[in-house]
Formats: structure tokens, sequence, C-alpha cells
DNA sequence: CTAGCTTCCTGGGGGC
DNA sequence: TGCCCCCAGGAAGCTA
């Protein structure tokens, strides 16, 4: 699951890839439920540069004749990925063999970035900000990015103390903070020793939350990201913060600080597993 | 307005 | 080995 720190890692990667080249040819899947938005739009456009806003990958392009400032914006959602690599000859699989391509866009140094993406679940809409709101709504009223200075932990306690609802789901939803999603949201909230179902965390508690978000998160970028399933970078490499994973996935086996066996519940209609020593509601 | 449920999709894992 | 069932999850769309 495509989280920041694997957003960041994608990002990281596609920027000597991207930035500068034309798109000269688009195709995108047209399955009635892909999630595609003013594609079409792209076709001779070109990529100033490749950024990221939580989960979101955006990527301006040059201004339109009009003079209109879109964007390319990517969600991978669960299962997307992005390759980069040369463009099939003319006759050829158009795909090169890959599986589950979803959309290619074909650029004017003879690669092609194909997006990749099993469950469809991924995004990608040309839009300029001022319609956020109607086309990718999360990313008009997207939280702070944790690893700013706008993420304090004033912000955190206050947005924390505005609403009962349990804290994983405050985690997840993208208006506290960006990029946050069901790995990082058990593992933030075992490093706090917070339970996830908790919907009181005043200020002594939201500041260690604070504080493990923004470690955990700077630790998996480190590493590239978690490799889990489905995520890879472009390069097809995996990320390597599997193996420091101290909660998700890891029901069943002892917690790493008291023994205790980590346990599996359902938090806000997801997946969440807690030490139910080390965090009490 | 918020909280919380359902929906989309399909590979893969479990059960038999 | 094969078949069926069901689960995983981000975000959007809905209800109450």
């Amino acid at each position: 699951m495509p989280e920041l720190p694997e957003v960041e890692s994608v990002r990281r990667q596609l920027v000597p890839r991207l930035s500068g080249r034309r798109i000269v040819e688009v195709w995108w899947d047209p399955h009635p439920q892909a999630r595609f938005h003013g594609v079409g739009r792209l076709r001779n456009r070109r990529i100033e540069g490749v950024e990221r806003r939580g989960k979101f990958l955006l990527c301006p392009l040059d201004p339109t004749p009009q003079g209109r400032a879109d964007q390319l914006v990517l969600h991978l959602g669960m299962t997307g990925s992005l390759s980069v690599e040369a463009t099939s000859e003319a006759g050829a699989d158009p795909d090169a063999g890959l599986t589950h391509v979803r959309a290619r866009l074909d650029l004017d140094d003879g690669h092609t970035v194909r997006f990749r993406d099993p469950r469809r679940f991924g995004r990608l809409s040309v839009v300029a900000p001022d319609a956020y709101a109607e086309v990718v709504p999360t990313l008009a009223v997207l939280g702070p990015e944790p690893l700013s200075p706008a993420f304090t932990v004033e912000h955190l306690a206050e947005g924390l103390a505005r609403s009962r609802a349990p804290v994983k789901a405050r985690l997840l939803d993208q208006r506290l903070v960006a990029g946050v999603g069901n790995i990082y949201a058990d593992e933030a909230l075992w490093r706090a020793r917070i339970h996830p179902a908790s919907r009181r965390v005043a200020r002594p508690r939201a500041a260690l939350l604070h504080a493990a978000v923004v470690e955990i998160l700077t630790a998996a970028i480190e590493r590239e990201g978690t490799t889990f399933r489905d995520y890879q970078m472009v390069n097809g490499s995996s990320g390597r913060y599997a193996t420091f994973l101290a909660a998700y996935g890891q029901h069943g086996r002892p917690c790493r600080r008291c023994g205790t066996t980590l346990r599996r519940t359902v938090v806000a209609q997801r997946g969440t597993t807690y030490c139910p020593t080390c965090q009490r509601i």
C-alpha cells in the first residue's frame, strides 16, 4: 500500500526521468470504472517537475496556450506502480510484457511511463488547483505535510481534541495530517503507546504521537518504504522498511517492548494490530 | 457539520 | 491439484 514514504521514494526516482520531458502520446484504460480525468490533455505537454503532497504525486505542466496552469495528479491507490522503460516498437506489445497496464505516457526521449494498477484503485487526473474540490476532493482539503514545519504538536493536539472519533481514524483521515495510511498509523500508535481505538488523546500523548509519526515516516523514507505485497519502485526494487515493522501485520508475534502477543482487531473499518499491554485506551 | 458504513477491484491465500 | 470463498485497502459517496 503506497503511503507517504513509498510515494516519496517513487517521486525521487521519477524526478530525473520525467523533468523537462514532453509527452508525445497518451493511452489510457477504457474500462468503465477506470479513474481517469482529463488525461487526453497531456498530449504535447511538457512535465516541469515531480512533486508530492501526502500520497499524491503532482507534476506541474507547461501552461496551455490559454495560460491554464494545470497539473498531472496521480494517486497510486492500493496496488499502483510506475515503470519508465523504452517505448515499444510499432507493432510490438505496447506494454512490453507488463501486466495490468492502465495508462501509458510516451515521452520525447524514447521512454514510456507505464502506470500499472491491478485493482484499479489508483487515479490519474489533469487538473488545475482551482478544480481540486471537484476532481480530487481529498487534495483540496489535505492537512499539513508531516515532515514540514506546519505539522506541529499544537496542530495535532488541537485537531485530536476537536473530535471523538478513534485516533486511528483521525490519522487515516488525510485532513488532520497528510500521507499516513494503515501501515504507518499502526506503527506510530504502537511507538507512542496509544490504543488505536482511543477517542481521547490529550496533549501529552499527542506530543508522543507527533514525535512517533515524524520518526516513523523519516525512518521509512530512509529505507525507501515498505514492500508488503504490491508496492515496488520505478526501477522495480523493493522498499527495505518491512523488517522494521513493529505492529503492522505482526499480530500473533510478541511485542518488541514487552513480549505480549500482539492482537488484531478492526478500527475505522481497517485491519489493526496493537499491543494490548503497551497500548491502553 | 461529523462519524461511520459501503462501494469500487482483483490477486492471492485459506479451506476442503 | 483444483475450486470456491473471502479478504486486503484509499478515497469517494452515501446515510443518519
